[in-house]
DNA sequence: CTATATATGACTGAAGTCAATCATAAAATT
DNA sequence: AATTTTATGATTGACTTCAGTCATATATAG
């Protein structure tokens, strides 16, 4: 029988931390400690090893990723089912051999898997997010282009003048972007410096693609990133008619609502 | 047939080293890569585990080694204790709350790791190898700058035209480097884009301190890099009397031979 | 409230892994 | 040189893991 999403993820996240903390567990014991049958519990690994969580191997699986970015797992977790979704729409707009900008964030590295796992051909990524670095590389036909700064080691993230400055060496043709809210006046996000760092990004990019939650919806963060003139395409998992954007005249763009 | 002790060793010691580094192997594929029977390959596992060096699991085994350190390259210095004790004399050569460019490879890697045990205050690196950075990010006292460009993740090196301009953007006091050999003329490199990048690096810095092992002594790489003349520090385990530095003029560094 | 989507457990055959046994050939010992 | 030791490969049967299929119950969406 079915059972409720949050279940399923917190029994997954709780695989995955039985997984660090004892590298190794036979399946048979992963059943008995979970309570869950054989089948559902190679579901479960297989699950974690789609999301690049865990690597498997004949009878076990390694841990290697996480320790790297803690906190960005941590994030990661909320609405993983939206962002899937979101990361799939925004995949499909993808041009080959384009030049493509991805956000640091949560949501933007679900599009980052969907993108390893349906490579566009002869796509360039430039990113300020180690996370999506890792994942990405080593992808064929994609090549990836980091940002200078200061290394923050706990979100996995580059940042500082020098990320706004080499933003300038390079001719974004698609920026993959996401905030902390967004309503009628536009876009919000939290911190200063990453709004700053956003602008530059929103200045270069021929095309902007917001990726929006649903759970953003309404919400503001402290500070304005950009009003709706700014965004090209819009791909959100809110209601259609409830979004924000079909009051403002200043909105040209295109949008996603799935 | 029974095989000489020494080669049969060898073997196992060539199996705990590629455990080390790919951390699960399936046992077909130890047969393989060893050209040795199940049988044997069985044998040479439950060896390794009597002696501690490896925990078994089914279809696999880990290496206790894996879970400390993470990062393979950082396992890969442990042997090498030359590089060690330069690192150690390169790492007092640090004057706190000074820019300090790290080049990447093995040699400067193993000053890495000395500094990460005894930090000195306020330092900030600058770096283009992606391993120095998350081996130093989240040490006390010590910020973390990566430079831009495109990440080539076999080498765990960020490279290209961007890695050169964002050096640009900082100040370096000290730039520790090393060299693939060194003779009468001067550094030597494999790879003209490596030297391109090292010249600017050369020519952006205050003080260039060079860590170089006895091995690389008299040896040339494909790439002229420097003469003596830019040389401000020289690091070596060769024999002092050997350097080929006293026969040059154009040198006026300081030398530490160990 | 109805229809759809999906998470689950049971079952299957195929494939991989394991420990144990045995004969053999070469090293090590005397 | 003769004897002992032992490292090896082949073989066996038991066990584990794995991916796939199917029916079912329930959460979720409309």
């Amino acid at each position: 029988m079915k059972v409720a999403y949050e279940l399923v993820n917190a029994r997954r996240e709780k695989l995955a931390q039985m997984l660090q903390d004892q590298a190794y567990i036979p399946i048979s014991n992963v059943c008995a400690q979970l309570n869950i049958s054989e089948a559902t519990a190679r579901r479960d690994l297989a699950y974690l090893e789609a999301n690049q969580r865990i690597v498997r191997t004949y009878g076990g699986a390694l841990v290697e990723y996480n320790q790297k970015f803690p906190s960005f797992l941590e994030r990661q977790q909320v609405e993983l089912k939206g962002k899937k979704k979101l990361g799939k729409v925004a995949r499909d707009l993808i041009i080959p051999k384009s030049t493509c900008f991805f956000d640091a964030g949560t949501t933007i590295y679900a599009l980052a898997i969907e993108l390893k796992q349906k490579p566009v051909e002869g796509v360039k990524i430039v990113t300020n997010s180690l996370p999506i670095a890792e994942l990405m590389t080593g992808v064929q036909g994609i090549e990836v282009h980091l940002l200078a700064g200061q290394y923050l080691h706990r979100q996995g993230v580059i940042f500082g003048e020098a990320t706004i400055k080499t933003l300038r060496f390079y001719d974004i043709d698609d920026a993959f972007m996401s905030a902390e809210g967004f309503d009628q006046k536009g876009l919000w996000n939290s911190d200063a410096t990453v709004v700053e760092f956003q602008r530059q990004v929103i200045r270069q990019s021929s095309r902007k693609v917001f990726c929006l939650g649903a759970e953003k919806m309404g919400k503001r963060a402290p500070v304005f990133l950009s009003d709706w003139g700014n965004v090209n395409v819009l791909i959100s998992d809110a209601i259609s008619s409830d979004l924000p954007v079909y009051s403002q005249a200043q909105f040209k763009g295109k949008i996603f609502s799935i």
